[in-house]
DNA sequence: CGGCATCCGCCAAGATACTG
DNA sequence: CAGTATCTTGGCGGATGCCG
């Protein structure tokens, strides 16, 4: 009766993964520092359709879990630079293979989601 | 007003993947489907935490995609079943790569999460 | 059993402007 | 150049209930 089972198989590595990629830009971020593209002017024209101070929160969320650092050069103008952990490093077979698949799947996607919108207007 | 919200660049492979498994439920659900767990009775014992509505929502925009499909037996009382596609299985390396990773990981993140709740206490 | 309608709270993320 | 403060909103996802 109370055999519960249903052997939740979603061990929630899943979950886990999902607290440090969930930000909607960090894989963007992690991707761009991992091709050498480390400070965060530059991040910002990386992706320049988001803004500073999102950019600089989902760093902050990085640098929290470990998988990037930051470093500070204390001078005038500032500088600053993110590098990927050996943790971060890690992450990046997953980001590569994220990236492979969407690729693949580009065009196919991008149909939906413009037929999508298309019935909307 | 506030416009709308920064359209994704539909160019970038991360994009696209994210826009697959962006749901909060998604990578449960097709990691239980591609482990035969696939009635939708079935998914909600194995993910609790969540509701028919919001899981139906999320089978919805997987079926979409194409990367899982609904079979209908129109009988009473009614059964319905879920399938990978064929490009629903493309996805189940990148799925379980999560999952690795996630598990690999998992005490540490963890401990980071639960420190982050213990200051704000 | 499976699906859908309602209602709603919360917070991620966007816009903007300012400081050092 | 880097960072922060304030304000705003959309929409995801959670809670319930009814219907075939």
């Amino acid at each position: 009766m109370y055999e519960k089972k249903i052997p939740l198989p979603l061990e929630c590595g899943l979950a886990m993964t999902r607290e440090i990629l969930g930000g909607k830009w960090k894989p963007n971020l992690l991707f761009a520092i991992s091709e050498g593209i480390n400070r965060p002017s530059q991040l910002h024209r990386a992706i320049p359709q988001s803004t500073k101070r999102v950019l600089n929160l989902q760093l902050k969320e990085l640098e929290e879990f470990e998988v990037i650092e930051k470093k500070i050069y204390h001078q005038l103008p500032p500088k600053v630079e993110y590098h990927l952990t050996e943790r971060g490093e890690t992450l990046m077979p997953l980001l590569r293979q994220m990236n492979e698949w969407g690729d693949k799947n580009r065009s196919f996607i991008k149909n939906i989601i413009l037929n999508r919108t298309k019935v909307l207007d």
